[in-house]
DNA sequence: TCAAAAGTGTTATCCTTACACCCATGT
DNA sequence: ACATGGGTGTAAGGATAACACTTTTGA
């Protein structure tokens, strides 16, 4: 096999750095003020390898440096190279890799330092309205998003013998669409993202210059978009914590250290973008003797005193997946 | 939030391309014949964003043209920058970052073409020999490994306040060692071989310098090594591949059109590296719908004549997760 | 008629899901 | 006393895991 020869590519490390803020969930976002659109974008920084020993200790590195932030557990997506995904003036050859990082940490309790740094937590279904069902099925769905799918799924697909599955299918398959046989998979995020990008949905697929198959007056905007690829990396990040809650015990990063159940609970239904069983949730939690009671009492907001709970940071040991397997509806 | 300053690196791809030759999972390698260690490493090529669009593009693009190999499905594992993991000579600061895929393909009838390129596929469990349970526990893991890292834990961690958990947990964790709670988990095969690693156990570790921290006089080599940090890679490879056949049907990739129901099962088990129940098997593949009769019988080998199948490609319209989730021992 | 591999039928058990009710506090 | 949220017990259903036996061919 002959030697290959290599361009030189600048990498960059993008992180979606996750909080829960009363009930919501939130993602770190930098906006510099300027008029210039999209207004967020992820907080990025370069991957300096004489400085790092890896990709992980740089990121957290200049986390903390921008913004004072202290990110605990952190995990790597993706690594996103799509030209025409990342466009820069002038852009031709220098070409950025971007390596996605899901970084979780709790609520600050002031945000004045991250002011500071241009950066703050954003509730991250602005850029997703779609996601949320804790309220029952968006209306966003069936008012904008189906229709509109519904449209360019009966234009013809020129890419017809490439791709696997005809267009009326995959919106099915991600948006557990009309009737009985696909329901709603609150983990297929980044596939429903990617499937509106690929029908010019999103205000990201027209900056990147796709010919919009629908050719409509004005396109109602489906969520805030981001800066570069940021809301697809974004879409993974969130995927892949919905996905990992069940069987990794997450969720207590972005807790404080004692909570009540119920306050775990309404955190998970943050993530999952749906409500939960409380019966099973409490069940599963007991069963897998992931917390325990502190012995104090929160004082009651309207209601019966709730009891205070811990992490037990020891089941890591013990059992292969301690996670919140959350199954039912709710 | 400041420009970040990017430092220029080189991108490799590198790919993990799997196929199943005669009950035996195998991967394809390139030996260059000569006379340096290790004999072999995973293909690899430079990622060119001038020539190609997309990742996904480029690794299919040098992969057929250096092998003439087609490979069907393509999976991004993970972006691998650890320095010292990748030593080249004079290594100081161009670094290289290799992104690693998981290819699948089938058996090629012929290999003239791949060994005129200087490669060709080898059993992957010479390089996991632990990995393979299909014939029962491995003796190396108790009569080798095992024993080594009971030493390794006995020693006093340096690291004990930053590790979340003790050397003797997560041996136990990983290898399902002594007794009782954690029975071996066929998808950990990345956390056992970094525990390899970290435990000076591998070859690859004293290649890279780490001091090893069990000074016997010869150890005995686990499993052979390969090139840079590719062992590694492939270990992530079979994990993936190993948690993502029960939710995929990814084995199709690997088996000829038509294919009897023992020989799937047995593609499974390669993989898997474990025995799976017959009868529970088969129930699982006619419940799922998976496969339907050619209505052709093969010619038996010294028994009775086995029905032939064939893929039900639709199924993935269908189903949300369509795989072989096998579950119990064998 | 015997070896070798293909193929089938049934039951016990656990986990998931869903149900409806009682308890402790503040107003 | 009643509204509000906290907390519990129990039963139906389905999926999983384990069991042993019959069938069809070639030698």
């Amino acid at each position: 096999m002959p030697e290959p020869i290599f361009t030189p590519i600048e990498i960059g490390l993008t992180a979606a750095i996750v909080a829960v803020e009363g009930d919501e969930p939130a993602i770190l976002v930098a906006g510099d003020g300027g008029r210039d659109e999209p207004r967020f974008g992820l907080p990025f920084g370069a991957f300096d390898p004489l400085a790092h020993r890896t990709f992980e200790i740089g990121l957290r590195s200049w986390v903390e440096a921008q913004t004072g932030l202290r990110v605990g557990y952190v995990e790597q997506l993706y690594t996103f190279g799509d030209r025409g995904r990342h466009p820069r003036p002038g852009d031709t050859a220098p070409h950025v890799v971007s390596i996605g990082y899901l970084a979780l940490t709790r609520a600050p309790e002031d945000a004045a330092a991250l002011r500071s740094a241009g950066a703050g937590f954003e509730p991250w279904y602005r850029f997703f309205p779609w996601e949320d069902w804790r309220e029952g099925r968006p209306a966003i769905l069936d008012k904008t998003i189906l229709p509109l799918l519904a449209d360019w799924a009966a234009q013809r697909d020129p890419a017809t013998p490439l791709r696997p599955l005809g267009r009326s299918q995959r919106v099915q398959l991600c948006f557990g669409a009309t009737a009985g046989n696909a329901p709603w998979d609150e983990e297929k995020v980044l596939d429903r993202y990617e499937l509106l990008y690929e029908a010019g949905l999103v205000e990201e697929a027209r900056r990147d210059g796709r010919q919009v198959a629908l050719a409509r007056a004005s396109l109602p905007a489906l969520g805030d978009p981001l800066r570069f690829d940021h809301r697809r990396i974004l879409a993974t990040a969130i995927a892949r914590l919905r996905a990992k809650l069940k069987y990794r015990p997450l969720i207590f990063e972005m807790m404080a250290p004692e909570f009540t159940l119920t306050e775990l609970q309404r955190n998970v239904e943050a993530i999952a973008g749906r409500h939960l069983h409380k019966q099973n949730f409490r069940r599963l939690v007991e069963a897998g003797a992931l917390v325990e009671p502190t012995g104090e009492m929160l004082a009651a907001t309207g209601g019966r005193p709730a009891a205070l709970f811990r992490f037990r940071r020891d089941v890591v040991q013990e059992r292969p997946a301690p996670g919140l397997r959350f199954g039912g509806r709710g």
